[in-house]
DNA sequence: TCTTGACCTTCCAGTTACTGGAGGCCTTAT
DNA sequence: ATAAGGCCTCCAGTAACTGGAAGGTCAAGA
């Protein structure tokens, strides 16, 4: 198989797939052209990496998830902890994300949105928050 | 004052405000000695910039609300579209991130954790998703 | 056979918003 | 006089790609 058409089987684009492979994440073979030969195990393993990327899980996790994978002596529990691990980041963004979108609701509520000058989201952020 | 006392009033690292001159965000003047002279004014350019990356705008977005914050005669409308635009990302991100983590946990939930090999989470990564 | 267009290759640079470090000058206190 | 600490610039690195230039390859149609 010839990079575009893993690319189409897998969703990566052709440019991601590259990358993988500089990164030493998939390791095609070449042919007497010079163009990299993909097997189905690349497939696999690359449709395994977009998942695992959609989900949220960083590079360095996915590439700890593949030898995990690839490891057929590894127990569930080192999966499951980098697994919880991830988990952890997502709620303190979800939580980050959710703080924030309160204060600029409340913001964007408080401002009139019209044609005066007048606005009480740059007045917050010009004014160094009360302490009590 | 020195990068130094403006770093300590704002909080915002020093690297962090040499970066933000070299951005044009900030224009201190220089002293003979060549270090940077921070006035009052830049201090309170300095800490809006620190609380609108707080709430997440982007530098270019923090670049146009300082345009509009130092524009006498915008519109408030000016100001709520771009936080409206940001709130959009914001919920879009959370939304996001709430379906990680629900598919996340959910994969968790069924792992067992033990020393045996077999696991949801990688069976899952490694499967493609069904379609209804 | 020639050409066209779609693929493929490598390499370089840019993205975001900083952060770390090296090497060196300046200031202040002892 | 010297030592500590603050300040300076410049270079490089981070994460995970993405875009583009310059050029080789392949298959199909005229």
């Amino acid at each position: 198989m010839n990079i575009g058409d893993v690319s189409a089987r897998s969703g990566l684009p052709v440019k991601t797939i590259r990358y993988y492979e500089e990164i030493g994440l998939v390791k095609p073979t070449r042919g007497t052209n010079g163009y990299r030969a993909f097997g189905e195990k690349d497939l696999h393993k690359l449709a395994f990496l977009g998942r695992a990327r959609a989900l949220g899980f960083t590079i360095e996790d996915c590439r700890a998830l593949l030898a995990l994978y690839e490891d057929q002596s590894r127990a569930s529990s080192d999966v499951k902890r980098i697994a919880n691990e991830h988990l952890a980041q997502i709620e303190s963004k979800i939580f980050d994300l959710k703080a924030m979108r309160d204060t600029l609701s409340h913001l964007i509520d408080e401002c009139a949105g019209d044609h005066r000058p007048d606005c009480p989201i740059l007045e917050n952020l010009s004014t160094p928050p009360l302490r009590h």
